[in-house]
DNA sequence: CCACGATTTGACAACGGTTCTCATCCTGAA
DNA sequence: TTCAGGATGAGAACCGTTGTCAAATCGTGG
């Protein structure tokens, strides 16, 4: 179930993509990755970013999440275990957490209902603290 | 934060699209009922489906949740209370399930980032008993 | 240090789902 | 039955994402 890191060739666009992310506690889609390389002067393409943030998330070195609207966002996780996140509507901050807690109860429940294979997606989303104070 | 009923005015096509829902244990997307309504011979436009889907589910009256390439798939819900779907990849089937454990599970651990005004979203995706052995 | 085959890139077209537009149709109320 | 305004439908418009393909780039072997 874990990934295979496949082999792929380092480029420039490929460590601008991968150092945008870095060092980002929020949530970005690929277009905001694109324009904000754009803006620090790194041309890249945008078919470019979207194969790469592709390819990262299938070696699992980023996280993808959909959010209301569909659109796919990106964020370089901490960990390589698996773990959930805390979303800040208001601003993208995320926080990773984990919680065995959780993992059993969804396996628990699929099982209870005759689901094998089973997989989950949790994800929490609220205001953080500084947002919260600044209203 | 629980939602209002708007006001709207029953049609025979508004009729149609909750048919088309009710009764089935699948989710489905607005295309796919759009399709199954005009396969039906029931005429309805696809943005009439789109408009009415939104409405429904703007209103509680129906679940959305977002597939693995971010499209939106509805559900009638049995229930208008809080909870959560355990759902097979392969044929759609969906089951509804709760759990106050991943409830109290993710306000506090929300809580505990400061985080305030929380959501979450959980969804358990797997084989239903009848897809596995179907394999 | 250079040539070579394989990858990767980039500009742009193509796509698929969803929303918007607006003239026309219906519905409930009077 | 008439009327005003909400609802519908056909198609254009949108937008995020993926596909196309020639040109640029990379690691390697010579």
């Amino acid at each position: 179930m874990t990934e295979q890191r496949t082999e792929r060739r380092p480029t420039r666009q490929r460590a601008a993509i991968a150092d945008a992310l870095v060092g980002t506690a929020e949530f970005r889609s690929a277009q905001e990755i694109h324009a904000a390389l754009a803006g620090r002067g790194e041309r890249v393409g945008l078919a470019t970013v979207y194969r790469n943030l592709q390819a990262m998330a299938g070696d699992g070195e980023v996280d993808v999440i959909r959010t209301a609207d569909g659109e796919a966002v990106y964020r370089s996780c901490a960990t390589d275990d698996h773990h959930h996140h805390v979303v800040c509507r208001s601003c993208g901050l995320a926080v990773e957490v984990t919680g065995d807690a959780v993992e059993r109860w969804a396996e628990a429940v699929a099982a209870e209902h005759g689901f094998t294979a089973v997989r989950h997606t949790v994800e929490i989303d609220g205001l953080c603290a500084d947002c919260a104070a600044r209203r």
